[in-house]
DNA sequence: TTGAAAGCGCTAACAG
DNA sequence: CTGTTAGCGCTTTCAA
């Protein structure tokens, strides 16, 4: 391994000069710079990064906590959120934590180790009080992700608002049972949401009916199950809102399956506007999240963090959503009227 | 921050024994170990990974090099490795090369910087003379991608055989006119299942006809533009072969939404075997690879590399394929005759 | 404008 | 079984 000394011997200087060329800083005469690149050059020099590391106590890595990385929400996050720490010359160390509160705080330990300068979030399984000592340590940002009592950046959408706009499309199609169906992921997400679909419901005098709720779905698989559900109840829900298109898509393909038109016999939305939407027939209506921007935020504001090193204040982001309407929700003889 | 030698004045000992218990060396009392134990424990200590890093020349760290996370194929890579690793108490830095040369030059100098250990690429845009020099930084391992002359083990599945298996049972259904339609991103990878794909119309004494073939198209929207170009050829193609199960997915979309029936006026066949694959109307027929093995295997021979320090040696670990037979090739009428 | 020297936190000879 | 000491590669005072 060559070191800032070999760079030092070659160009017959000594190692500060060396570190001032690498590092851009003035008063390095031009003659010398010349000699110290050329060096480099030759030797194909790289600095040490972990001797950096420990020298600048910085790494230039960021920790992403995500619950799965093929859920598409969440590697779509990822990809954007590796874009804009690529261009801040920054790494991302992916995350899985599959919902689990072990493997979250196994992983807010590469905060403490100083293997990571700053945790973003875009899901939470402990409780505040369990994450908060490690503020200590580091910044952390929620994406996605709220928390009443965290003292730390938030990056969200309005989800009482989605829910609510979602419940409500529902409702002007006219209907009167909808059922509502949301992962437990995103416990305070869900609850926002839930309350928007129960505001909804309300404002249009319908009533809420707890048979009706499925809150453990939060895959394509268990949209399979939510619609066997569905299928033999006795008084069928004609509408259903669901946390996500893969989701949404699961119950539609299943529906197919067994002869129901969408959305003639059941109306379906999905929600954050996945690809998969375009591609389902009927294509599906959904909501729509500003994820770069609210990824590319995420990104600035823990640079910010990083460097301001006041980490504990809470600091709120919040974005707004479309609904997104296409045929899942809308009959195809109804628009060609 | 707290050092190894706060503890070790508090346990009032030395570094090296803390240093020790750390380790898990032998050769420490029971009693001291317990006093270094509670000191930790009392501080709140964990050792720093920068200083560990630099001492002990290793970083825990392996970068796994993507073309992009979005795409399933590749997330489900990452979400497989991260959980390998994981296991082995080693992160995952990801880096999305978008199959742009410089970036994925630029991320090979974590190698150089010693920032991770090891590098998997599950694609390779520079040529391997490139490459190569990197090896004397430390191992490279070659997962889902070929090149004959690199010098480094390599995890893959057979794509000519899989090419080859796919053509043959669109071949089956009585096909002779079969479009091919594969990504550019897998150089090697798509070669060898495009002459997989002319073996199989060769041996059937079928004509390979260029102007059926799409060498661009890689994405769910690119489906949408070969589709286009098929719906307006004088002589249509009756089957395709798709590189992937996004790409059969917009394919078979926009067929539909052209009135066309699938499987009957267009078989499409994917490749990967993605849940999309069973969301649509019609199913799509696909190749499975065993990615979770492949995953497995892949970490686990870079962990012995890692270890081995013999970096430049070609090894081979092929994979085999499963044709997924469904709906999108095999005509549902027949099905039920 | 340049260099000598201290030290980031840790581990491993080596000596006892 | 335990401690002293050197040094991983880098940056940054401080002094010249």
């Amino acid at each position: 391994m060559t070191t800032i000394e070999d760079v030092a011997r070659l160009a017959g200087l000594s190692r500060t000069t060396v570190s001032r060329v690498i590092n851009n800083h003035p008063y390095v005469s031009k003659t010398k710079k010349k000699l110290v690149l050329e060096a480099m050059e030759e030797l194909g020099y790289v600095p040490n990064s972990a001797a950096r590391s420990l020298r600048n106590q910085r790494t230039g890595v960021i920790a992403v906590f995500i619950p799965r990385v093929m859920n598409p929400f969440f590697s779509q996050l990822i990809e954007i959120l590796e874009m804009a720490a690529s261009e801040k010359e920054y790494q991302l160390i992916v995350c899985q934590t599959l919902y689990s509160k072990t493997k979250e705080l196994a992983y807010l330990n590469l905060l403490k180790t100083r293997q990571v300068d700053g945790v973003i979030m875009t899901s939470m399984s402990n409780s505040w009080e369990i994450i908060q000592p490690f503020l200590d340590y580091g910044p952390i940002v929620l994406c996605n992700e709220y928390e009443d009592q965290a003292t730390v950046p938030m990056i969200y959408i309005d989800q009482y608002e989605a829910g609510y706009l979602a419940t409500k499309h529902l409702i002007d199609q006219g209907h009167e049972k909808i059922a509502y169906c949301c992962g437990r992921y995103a416990s305070n997400v869900a609850a926002a949401r839930e309350k928007g679909f129960k505001k909804a419901l309300q404002d249009a005098r319908l009533p809420f009916l707890e048979e009706y709720a499925f809150r453990t779905a939060f895959q394509c698989s268990d949209g399979k199950q939510v619609f066997e559900k569905i299928q033999y109840m006795e008084e069928k829900p004609t509408a259903i809102f669901t946390g996500s298109d893969e989701l949404a898509a699961g119950i539609i393909a299943e529906a197919k399956k067994s002869g129901w038109s969408i959305p003639e016999d059941l109306a379906v939305i999905g929600f954050d506007n996945q690809k998969i939407t375009e591609l389902m027939d009927p294509m599906i209506t959904t909501v729509h999240q500003p994820l770069e921007e609210m990824g590319n935020k995420t990104l600035s504001v823990m640079m910010e963090k990083i460097h301001s090193k006041n980490y504990a204040r809470k600091e709120i982001h919040q974005f707004y959503i479309d609904l997104i309407v296409r045929e899942s929700t809308v009959s195809r003889n109804l628009i060609s009227l």
